[in-house]
DNA sequence: GCAACATATGAGCGTGTGCTCATACGTTCA
DNA sequence: TGAACGTATGAGCACACGCTCATATGTTGC
């Protein structure tokens, strides 16, 4: 091991509540299905059936992600009639969304 | 399926480069080692060994990590010696880094 | 009440992922 | 040169994850 002194290092290192729940949050927005859903429901309030279809994905493999999205309170849902609408309901999260974004998009050009 | 047009809104939608770009930028940030390894090396270079002994992780955990982080340019590495120094090499991701945390600390008195 | 539609949800399957273990490669120093 | 140290890497395993399929639940209009 390293003989330089490395337990200031160790000290000042983020407390494990928030390394969880910064792993949890990129986590969630780090697959792109759950990205195309964010993206769709960030631009308008969207029923889940019209989410599918836009998206070209089952109706099964949208609700099921809405939950997870949901129980994480990203996005939340509202009944008309038959149909549910979710919106986004995490300005944070629309942010970082937003943030990564440029990134990514400035970056696509060296 | 609604009724309502929901054409403008598929033409709006991120096109499959960014979407792909974008969860894969947040799904390496999406796992607490990856945190805690990032976390460390934004606050100063640090050979292996020492990462390894400051996590609490095993040498090989930490490598392969950083091969994962070094393959996506987020870290870059010097050898002196023996050690083999890494640092974050990435601006954009530290910035979605910090600005994540502070999402994730707002959050946590609501 | 009962089709038809819209959504939710559990089970199960294939794949990806993060770890360990063993081992190879590289460097220093005696 | 060889032992000790530091790092990288492949194989393999346990588990997580995202999907499909089947089905339950909820709503509308006839």
């Amino acid at each position: 091991m390293s003989t330089r002194s490395y337990v200031a290092l160790k000290e000042r290192l983020l407390d494990d509540r928030s390394v969880a729940a910064l792993a949890e949050t990129f986590k969630v927005l780090g697959d792109p299905t759950r990205v195309r859903i964010l993206d769709a429901l960030a631009r308008e309030e969207t029923p889940v059936c019209d989410l599918a279809d836009v998206l070209g994905l089952s109706q099964s493999a949208v609700s099921h992600q809405l939950r997870l999205l949901r129980n994480m309170r990203l996005v939340r849902s509202r009944r008309d009639g038959r149909h549910i609408y979710y919106v986004l309901d995490d300005d944070h999260i629309a942010r970082l969304f937003k943030q990564g974004l440029e990134h990514v998009q400035e970056r696509r050009e060296p």
